[in-house]
DNA sequence: GAATGCTGTGAAAACGTTTTCAGCTTGTGA
DNA sequence: TCACAAGCTGAAAACGTTTTCACAGCATTC
């Protein structure tokens, strides 16, 4: 059989925005020039007649070449490829970050690589290194148990940009929001609205979010003349039951309070189940409000009062930062800003 | 400066599993030996002294060695990775079958590279493209808009599983959970308790899933003799917005109605704050159930009654499935059932 | 009219592995 | 003592690219 025809056939049949088996040779042979200039054409790094070109675009055409990215990685040294360390894949809380990384990486080219660490640092330390022997050219750590010497030790091999930390290094970043203005905000609100005795479930304390929270926490109370009561602060875990179990445990203190400032809103949406299930309404008797504003937030019966947390913005910073890590270049961004966001479950103290 | 000596330096330096720039070459050097013998003590591949095998494991740990999973993966024409296709990373509903998907990966040496589609078939496609450029091994389908002939034909490039269709090819598998069953079911326990006046609010009508679940809800009906009234089925599109705007329509059209059984949880919570907003309550005035049992349902006030997909274990099924595909290994799978969960949000009419 | 510079191109080396092939030891049986 | 297998090992090719180097052709320049 001819070769042209079963060509034909071949390039008939995958009429697909997909790459057949074909390499750069095949395609060189059948445009009758050398492996070199089709490269060259691929990645426009010299001047190539127009003869040739128009050779080569034809039969990258016809045999439906897409080059192997593999081979361009291993060769080029770049995998094209970032790492990223969340500790849930499934934590509505990471999602929204997720999100905003794979939008940014992929309209530079990148592709996410997510693995979770599963707030264990030992297991985070083994993905980390799943993650290098795969050459990520880059990782993202979404908050997590390691601590920051180890990151910092860890980036003298790869850039690395982390949220939920406080460090700078050479190759590594980390962005952080005011969380101590997040929680002096969303306790002012609860104080403007005429409340005194506000509770607080506070998020895991090896956290530092959860230890500034409650600072600004504090700091509100201070600033508008109310003692701070320790025994109106209880332990939660950044989860549904933590906030479940701490208006329980809230409730048999016998320690009377009006609003509850939850750490984060999945702890208010545990308190908000505890309150129903002890027959307490909200807004009406006590006030309640979250922190991140997650996107369930809109639809909690009622709606939840929160501090928004713009984490999508936040998935895309953490790319631009860690881009401009890995190419050298230098660069200031400004943070984005925690608003509050006023919704049904906080009201005006009787 | 003598060669031993920066060696040394470096791995001490290196003491974390972390791979150094290290190479099979450097290695076999280091050890006296060829760069094969590394490669054969590295994959067990063929018989080899144990003194030279000691020499090369040595080697291996001082300079911290790991091998290149791109050169690997090259050679030996296997990435090691799968392709995952989303249609929105940051989707409650995928989010679960995503865990179980990279469990399942991680612990057979796999990893995910997850892109989203956004429910849109042309960029389904693009993205797919993109995976294929990647040299992924496989590649998992979630549910979608692309229609089943392009999956089977883009099944001839890659081995393919994928969710919520129906299809069967050499090289792609779909599961499917049955969702008349699941439809059947959560209508049925409403009949159970006394109503009869039950009204449906459907999923995407382009979307297999939503049509199952409503003809079980048509099948439960007719069953129990209560005739089907299509003024209580209305619209929704398997988010929280469609089944807000789907009870305000339903109150609108005065059909009475005692029970709501939503397409989805995500529409169920939509509906409920509709009702909430209303004034009735749920369950004493209308009783509400779901599909789905997101993490989020055990904690809607009130906890909401739904019927689970397991979908943590679809994802550990979806990967067994394909690791067999890519394996050419035939094998049955047996599918989860669908269960009714019971919780707060229905009850006994009156 | 020779020296110079530019432009376009191909050959070949390189990236870091794996694998085939062949060769070298050694031990075995005739 | 010799052929022959068996067991280890290394050289070299291969995977599919990119990139360096060299060179041919051709136009400038003095």
């Amino acid at each position: 059989m001819p070769d042209t025809n079963s060509k034909k056939a071949q390039a008939n049949k995958v009429k697909d925005p997909f790459p057949s088996g074909a390499t750069v040779v095949q395609v060189a042979e059948a445009a009758g020039v050398s492996p070199s200039t089709v490269s060259r054409i691929l990645n426009g790094s010299a001047r190539v007649s127009d003869e040739k070109r128009q050779a080569v675009e034809k039969a990258i055409f016809d045999l439906n070449f897409k080059p192997n990215q593999l081979a361009q990685s291993l060769k080029r040294g770049l995998s094209m490829t970032i790492g990223v360390l969340t500790q849930a894949i499934d934590s509505p809380f990471f999602n929204e970050t997720l999100r905003g990384i794979e939008d940014a990486l992929t309209s530079i080219g990148y592709a996410p690589l997510i693995v979770s660490g599963n707030w264990n640092a030992r297991e985070e330390a083994e993905r980390i290194g799943l993650l290098m022997a795969r050459r990520v050219d880059g990782i993202i750590i979404l908050t997590g148990h390691l601590d920051d010497d180890t990151i910092i030790r860890f980036s003298e091999h790869v850039p690395i940009v982390a949220t939920g930390r406080e460090f700078d290094a050479p190759r590594a970043r980390s962005i952080r929001l005011d969380q101590v203005a997040g929680g002096y905000l969303a306790t002012r609100h609860l104080i403007d609205q005429g409340h005194r005795r506000i509770a607080h479930i506070a998020g895991i304390t090896a956290h530092l979010d959860a230890v500034d929270r409650l600072a600004g926490y504090r700091k509100a109370l201070e600033d508008a003349g109310i003692a701070y009561e320790p025994r109106l602060v209880v332990q939660g875990d950044f989860r549904e039951a933590g906030g479940l179990m701490a208006i329980a445990q809230l409730l048999e203190r016998g320690e009377p309070f009006t609003a509850v400032f939850a750490a984060n809103d999945q702890t208010a949406y545990g308190a908000r189940l505890a309150l129903y299930r002890k027959g307490i309404r909200v807004p009406d008797d006590v006030s309640l409000i979250g922190f991140d504003d997650l996107p369930a937030s809109l639809y909690t019966t009622p709606p939840l009062t929160t501090v928004r947390q713009p984490m999508h913005e936040i998935g895309r910073l953490l790319v631009d930062m860690l881009h401009a890590l890995i190419a050298n270049k230098p660069a200031r961004f400004a943070l984005p800003e925690l608003k509050l966001v006023i919704r049904e479950t906080t009201s005006w103290q009787r």
